[in-house]
DNA sequence: GTTACCATGTAAAGAGTTACATGATTTG
DNA sequence: CAAATCATGTAACTCTTTACATGGTAAC
């Protein structure tokens, strides 16, 4: 149970609706997981049955009412337990992977424009979460934060959000270039 | 439907049995996917009825007799397909980042050791993959390799498997350092 | 007026993990 | 004699995705 987790650790920045939370797993905002609002309300609810969340409803007037939850110390508690527990490595797992895999066997334009395009979304969220890293810091530098900050998680996680986007479009830049060159010479011949 | 694919994408190198095609599913050197033993016999046989591979009953002495498979052109043009449809962009979804996003609020002794063990895998994979690329391009440089090779899918799925891993041991590193420094400095208020 | 945003779910299907099962041979 | 390798699966469970469903407000 990975998702229960993730949810408990971006709670820990503060109240939230399952909604602001979906928000957040969904731009990868969180960027140490993702999940799908559906599943975020379902794990909320059961979240708190099982007291490790809190919730309180909010009565808006222009708006639907919302529930904002926070983390109890049971939760606390759990993700004490979790952390404590070990993990087991992972893997990348990526279709585009499968497809390049399979480069030599299938045409390969569409999966050059694919891959390009792939490319463009890690670049934008790069900066998405190099933005993030400001706002996270303030005005301090990377060090000084990193060293006097409160609350330095999710400062380290986005880095590493941001060293696997950087992977991942050098990646699919460098395998455009080879699939293309390869393109024209066999043209040519 | 994921595996599926990724299977097909690994039959193309050569007729494989399902233990052999666990084994390069297991250590990773598949190094593009992940499953495990018992999701591979399902879905050989699954592919099998479906007519995208084909298996061939050999007998053996000394050993248990195996079936060893190949793609069909049936399995070739469901590759062909698959590889036009386009992809979603995928996400880290690590436990070890759930754990660092929680680091502010749990007790972070567990979690260095669990980072630094990280660490140690992600550079036993580099080896491992360095080592596959070494035998994939044989005596040719990458350049010469990536340019003229015959079969370089493989060889461009493995490029990632590094830059994923070295991304991953020196995330780990870094994040190490700045908990264990923190523990230091809180030590000594 | 149509699109986007706020706000919350249910139901079913698909994918992946864990546990259980078996049995022979080879290597140390 | 124990451990690793070869070889193949079934069953139950959990997790994730996809599709369906609703309804008000704000902005363009």
């Amino acid at each position: 149970m990975a998702l229960r987790h993730a949810v408990l650790a971006a709670l820990l920045d503060g109240e939230l609706s399952g909604y602001q939370l979906a928000k957040a797993f969904d731009v990868g905002v969180a960027n140490f997981w993702y999940a799908q609002p559906q599943q975020l309300y379902a794990e909320l609810t059961r979240l708190q049955q099982q007291g490790l969340v809190a919730g309180r409803e909010v009565v808006q007037e222009s708006r639907p009412n919302k529930r904002l939850f926070h983390v109890t110390d049971a939760g606390l508690a759990e993700l004490e337990d979790f952390t404590a527990a070990s993990a087991r490595p992972v893997f990348v797992r990526d279709d585009l992977m499968v497809k390049v895999q399979a480069a030599d066997s299938v045409d390969t334009a569409t999966l050059i424009d694919q891959l390009t395009e792939r490319a463009e979304i890690a670049r934008a969220r790069i900066e998405l979460f190099e933005a993030l890293l400001r706002r996270l810091r303030g005005d301090r530098s990377e060090e000084d934060f990193l060293r006097h900050g409160d609350r330095i998680g999710p400062y380290l996680t986005c880095l590493r959000g941001i060293a696997f986007e950087q992977e991942n479009r050098d990646w699919c830049l460098r395998t455009v270039a080879v699939l293309e060159e390869r393109r024209h010479t066999r043209a040519r011949n």
